[in-house]
Parts: structure tokens; C-alpha cells; sequence
DNA sequence: GGTATGAATGTTATAGTATAACATGTCAAG
DNA sequence: CTTGACATGTTATACTATAACATTCATACC
């Protein structure tokens, strides 16, 4: 089941093997590393809590809610209080580190930080894996439609909600 | 400021109109008539705290979140716990009358009820004021890029968050 | 070293959003 | 006029999120 790997991961990278069993260890320490990397360069700290809640994104592979993170955090030896769960999820974000899945009131570790990207999530109701997809054109399009009335995009939210692969089999 | 009026809505269908001031009185009317016909074509039924809601809606032209709706139910005699106000809210998103924002965890009245349309909606964040867009090259976009995938979208989000004409010129 | 400074974390408290479960009411078909 | 389906009302609770303040920690500077 596993992969191999050299410079990316196409289990993560590719929603159509995102929705297929692999190994993501190796995408973990990817993204972890290119993590601490970018928050160095930024003159940030990807601190304990930070860094954990991270490594709790990655582990999972899937979209987490901010109190799921939070549990697993208190039992850990961190504060057991929203703000610290809801803390390090917003830096994480505001990073291009994690993204929030507003369907799903949740979040989820982003598969390639670093290279700027406006993903597009593609959610299974099946089995709630949550699929970072190349989103370049969609946004073109989106660009196309708010320029039309002049407005001026500064962020946005493309989620489809829908079937994987494996569980259009299923059903 | 009113402008006239014959089987469109250019202040309530176009964007740009849609950011500026201008009289939807008549925007109300006929989607309140298009959804009471659309809704009887279904053999479904627009009570009266149904079409209260789209009414309220509609009267107000932006986003109202669930509370907001139900406050002014209550006022009016309707009940007043959460149930009242999201079971009205749901029945008419599922109908294709009004759409939820997630990004605002708001809802706001479809302004072209009927045409099957998959909405993308222009956020302003100076005046709050929520524009849907015409979507259909997003859509597709997003489509193509699900179907790489194998995945099979049957309901999306795309909402953009930013600046509108008007709030440009302000800041 | 000592200490001012700002950032990060921890904590308390509360606000805001949403749904489950059940009771009551209403209306149309038979 | 009763049955059945749907709609509404109500109670209770679950889930999501943030404001405000206290404390700790790291860093830069003297």
C-alpha cells in the first residue's frame, strides 16, 4: 500500500489516490517539514501547540473539528480550552498551513504548503475524505465572474460535496 | 433610484447593480411569486411561516442569519424556538429559494428561483451585501476538475469574500 | 545578568449556531 | 369522520466560536 517517494506524493497530491487507501507518513514529515521551513522564513514560531495541532492535521488525513483537535490536545498536557485549539488552527491557516472546510465546520492540514494555491476541496459524504483538488482554473473563472461587477477578490471558499470514487461503488 | 421593471431584475440579477442602491421592491414580488408557483408545481406547500421567511428574506436583501429570522417570527406570532426558523430556512434551500452562506452562517433569498442555477456568491465585507454570480463556467471548472478524480459533485459551495465597487472607492 | 517588551499560552466566561426528540395541530384523501 | 401525512410548536441539549484577562515565555537591549 505504500509508495514511494521522492519529491511529491501523489496519494496526497491527487485527489483520485487522496480518496484511495496509502500510506501518508511520508506526507506528514513533507508537510511538516516544508512547514517549519515557511514559518522560519517568515520570522514566525511554529511552536509546541502549533506544531502539534499540525502534526494531529497530518496524522489524521482528514478534516477535524476544533474541539476533536482540542481533545486531543488536553490529553496531551495542553490547555483544554477552545482558544488553544482555535489559536493555533488560525495561525495554521492564516500560514496556508490548514484550511478550513466551512461544509464541514472543520479543518484539514494542507497537502502543499508553500506553493500558492486557492484550493478547492472536494468532500465525500461517503467517507468524509476530504480531497485538496487544483483549483487554478476554477478561480480563473471565479476571477472572470466578480470582475464583471468589479469586485474585488481577497479570499474564497469552492467545496463540492459529493461521492468518491469508492463509495459510488459502494452505493 | 427605482428603475423600471418587465420580466428581469437587472438591480437584483446583475452583480454590479446588485452592490448599488436601488428599489427591489418588485425583485421581492416576483420571487415570491416565481416560488409560490414553483412550490405548486411540486405539490408542495408555501405556508405561512415558509413564505414569512422567504418574505423577510427578500425584504431584506442580504444575508440574515437563522436567529435574525426567528426574532422577527416571534415578533410576528410565529414560534419562537431555533426549530421554527431553520425548518422554514431548510425547506426553502432545499427548494432552490433561498441559499445558505457559509462563510457568514447566514442565509439570503435566491433572487432567480427556478432556473437551475449553481450559485457563487459575492461577499462584500465593508457593506455585508451578498450578490450571487453567474456561476456556470465556475461550475464547470469545478466539474473538470472533479471528474480527474472520478469524483461526482452533487452540491457545491463557491463564495468569495472581498471588496465591492462602492467599499473600494470608501477605503 | 537584569529587565523591558511583545508574543504565546492558559483560563474564565459567554455568545452564537444548530439539531434531536417528542407533542400538538392541521388538512386532505378515503 | 377518521386516518395518515405533513407541518408546527416546544423542550432540551449539543456543537461551534470568541471576548477578555491572567500568566508564562522568549528575545533584545542595556
Amino acid at each position: 500500500m505504500a509508495h514511494s517517494h521522492i519529491d511529491a506524493c501523489p496519494g496526497c497530491e491527487v485527489p483520485d489516490l487522496a480518496f484511495a487507501a496509502h500510506d501518508h507518513a511520508h506526507c506528514s514529515a513533507d508537510a511538516l517539514a516544508r512547514a517549519e521551513a515557511l514559518v522560519a522564513e517568515k520570522g514566525l514560531r511554529l511552536t509546541p501547540v502549533r506544531r502539534r495541532v499540525l502534526e494531529i492535521l497530518l496524522e489524521e488525513h482528514r478534516a477535524l473539528g476544533a474541539y476533536d483537535v482540542l481533545t486531543r490536545l488536553a490529553a496531551e498536557g495542553f490547555g483544554n480550552q477552545p482558544p488553544v485549539a482555535y489559536r493555533a488552527l488560525d495561525f495554521l491557516e492564516e500560514q496556508g498551513l490548514a484550511h478550513r472546510i466551512r461544509r464541514l465546520n472543520a479543518f484539514t492540514a494542507c497537502m502543499h504548503p508553500g506553493e500558492a494555491h486557492a484550493p478547492a476541496f472536494l468532500i465525500c459524504r461517503g467517507c468524509n475524505v476530504v480531497a485538496e483538488a487544483p483549483a487554478a482554473p476554477v478561480m480563473a473563472a471565479l476571477q472572470v465572474a466578480a470582475g464583471q461587477s468589479g469586485f474585488v477578490i481577497e479570499r474564497s471558499t469552492i467545496e463540492a460535496l459529493g461521492l468518491c470514487p469508492s463509495c459510488q461503488v459502494a452505493a
